[in-house]
RNA sequence: CGGGGUGUAGCGCAGUCUGGUAGCGCACCGCUCUGGGGGAGCGGUGGUCACAGGUUCGAAUCCUGUCAUCCCGACCA
């Protein structure tokens, strides 16, 4: 490609409305143009990136024996009524009517389609397993679409969908799927890292998700190495930390703490260790008009997908209202407690080990120290429900080494993969018959790739302060071809023009910079839109026989001499 | 959905308080010089000042309403 053939639209200055890096890249790399709030125009030079990422990952999908097909985008509201989330999807769930007035979706994903065809296509076990994916793209109506593609509400998805007649089954492929995601990320030359998920109101025994790591990214993410442990922050377990209960060695007794509500004023005002505080939280129960102690150590935080996941408590979490709070602790949030709290109390691991605590008195402005479980307040109801920090012990760990702890890290979720079981296939009715000839619902599994969001997270991962440095696998070009004159000197132009043939003609994808610019807008140029390698031609090198070839990485160019500079560079891209 | 910003040329912004012919830089077009990291000069093109209504002799500017968009949070995966 020539530039004088290609829409080059860099941008100089930074769009005002940009907030992270890879948003403002790709705007001033011309890559992408927004229309409306999280809709975008994919400009050539993005598209040719978006592609690039497609194709790596249809060639390993069909490597691990997936069947691509293509599914409509836009879906009868029937489909969705039958599985039950046209009620359940809620406002992401973008719906129009027909002509006719009849309600139709565009699709945020295509269990119901994939579902209901199946159950049609699928007759008997000796079909399976069967795995079918598409390359599409799927519409979300976030509440707050942001980032730029990032976090879009349209956007490009691999979405895949497996079959199978039991979990063995289903298994066998989910750990195929995991292979063909790592072997995807890897060619794609990310730095990226699977890890367990939350398998959410989906539901299923089995998740992973796929991050590449990235200091912006959305996601918390616990890792321990040493025991190949990673798992979302949301997810991660945490162990009891402390010694084991201690027999009680304190009376029980009042203090007054005036205008102390908040833990660390508490550990101030009595000059107490943040660890012998507990902290007593009150949230609405699951069963309507109840409300649910959930205490933890002073210094240790709620997790509040853990807490929801208890059979007592409201899910999705809820807080207590103030009036719940007064009627129920005779006081406000601040001085609430354990003792003689007449409440369900399911208290972390952490803070069932503590004697001899600190807590409120259930009275405004007094505390208790010397505090005891079974002594002064009922056992409590034992459970995990605090969030993982830096330097726990990992769950799997069994030494209480430093590299057995956890580190907190950030990523950005590129994939996703699920066990599904049999909820939709049970909503859509699809079974196939087993060996015996009897009819069974079908196990599925699902898939996913977030296509748009790597290209931006590629960038996040893969930048300096003078733009996209692309991996070779998803570059837009892998070679950007800089004349000094080209407008000038004939020699220039033939050995530019003979160099940009014989590597085109060898399949390497270049992008010859024959404008007449002067040669700080073509460097600029191209540093900006992060073309991975890079040749010089100008009269002072071919006069002493040389190219200059330099990667974007690197901190200097190095002269090549033209005779070899084919040789050189196909080595150098391969 | 709650809170906070912002809407003036393709991009970045000033002008709004204090009403009086719509400006600057970049980009873009033409010419000249220049030619290894966003160069310089001269001359140009481009705007229903987000929209609607109101006040006024006169509104980008004041008033009312609407919309769009960005950020934080909640939500979602």
């Amino acid at each position: 490609m020539r530039t004088s053939n290609f829409l080059l639209s860099t941008l100089k200055e930074t769009p005002a409305d940009a907030e992270i890096i890879s948003h403002q890249l790709m705007l001033r790399a011309g890559m992408i143009r927004k229309v409306a709030a999280g809709i975008y125009t994919w400009l050539p030079a993005g598209l040719r990136v978006m592609r690039k990422v497609e194709n790596v990952v249809r060639e390993e999908m069909n490597r691990a024996g997936a069947q691509e097909l293509l599914m409509p985008s836009v879906q009868p509201a029937e489909l969705w009524q039958e599985s039950g989330r046209w009620e359940m999807y809620g406002g992401e769930l973008l719906r129009m009517k027909d002509r006719h007035g009849r309600d139709f979706a565009y699709g945020p994903t295509h269990e119901e389609v994939i579902g209901s065809l199946m159950a049609n296509e699928i007759r008997s076990y000796k079909q399976l397993p069967a795995n079918f994916y598409q390359i599409q793209t799927k519409f979300r109506d976030e509440r707050r679409p942001r980032f730029g593609v990032m976090r879009s509400r349209e956007f490009v998805m691999k979405d895949a969908y497996s079959f199978h007649l039991d979990h063995a089954g289903l298994q066998e492929t989910y750990d195929v799927m995991y292979q063909a995601y790592s072997t995807i990320f890897s060619r794609l030359g990310l730095g990226f890292r699977a890890v367990e998920a939350d398998t959410g109101s989906i539901g299923g025994n089995a998740s992973h998700e796929f991050h590449v790591l990235a200091d912006s990214g959305e996601d918390a993410i616990a890792v321990c190495d040493k025991y190949d442990y990673a798992s979302n922050v949301e997810l991660a377990e945490a162990l009891q930390v402390g010694n084991e209960r201690s027999a009680p060695s304190e009376d029980l007794k009042r203090v007054d703490t005036p205008g102390q509500h908040t833990i660390a004023a508490i550990c101030d005002f009595l000059d107490a260790p943040i660890e012998s505080t507990i902290k007593t939280l009150l949230v609405k129960g699951a069963e309507e008009g109840t409300v649910v102690a959930l205490v933890l150590r002073g210094d240790h935080e709620l997790n509040e997908l853990k807490a929801e996941k208890h059979e007592l408590v409201a899910s999705p979490l809820s807080w207590a209202s103030d009036e719940e709070i007064q009627s129920a602790a005779g006081c406000a949030p601040g001085s609430i407690g354990t003792v003689g709290l007449d409440l369900p109390i399911i208290a972390d691991r952490s803070a069932v080990n503590l004697s001899d605590f600190i807590c409120g008195a259930n009275e405004d402005d007094v505390h208790l120290t010397g505090v005891n479980w079974v002594r002064d307040c009922a056992e409590p109801i034992e459970f995990d429900l605090r969030k993982v920090v830096a330097g726990d012990l990992c769950a799997r760990a069994t030494d209480e080494q430093e590299d057995s702890r956890l580190s907190i890290t950030r990523g950005i979720e590129v994939g996703h993969i699920f066990q599904l079981g049999t909820k939709y296939s049970e909503a859509m009715n699809a079974t196939c018959l087993d060996n015996n000839g009897k009819a069974a619902f079908m196990q599925m599994g699902c898939y996913g790739i977030g296509v748009s969001r790597i290209v931006a997270a590629a960038i996040e991962q893969n930048h300096d302060d003078r733009g996209i440095i692309w991996p070779d696998a998803i570059a837009p070009f892998k070679l950007v071809v800089t004349p000094i004159g080209y407008n000038k000197s004939e020699k220039v132009k033939a050995v530019c023009d003979e160099l940009y043939q014989e590597l085109t003609a060898s399949g390497i994808e270049v992008l010859l910079d024959d404008r007449n610019e002067r040669p700080g807008i073509m460097f600029a140029d191209a540093d900006l839109i992060g073309i991975p390698h890079r040749v010089v031609v100008g009269e002072k090198s071919l006069d002493k026989g040389m190219i200059e070839y330099k990667n974007r990485r690197a901190e200097s160019a190095e002269d090549v001499a033209q005779d070899s500079i084919l040789e050189f560079l196909k080595a150098a891209l391969a």
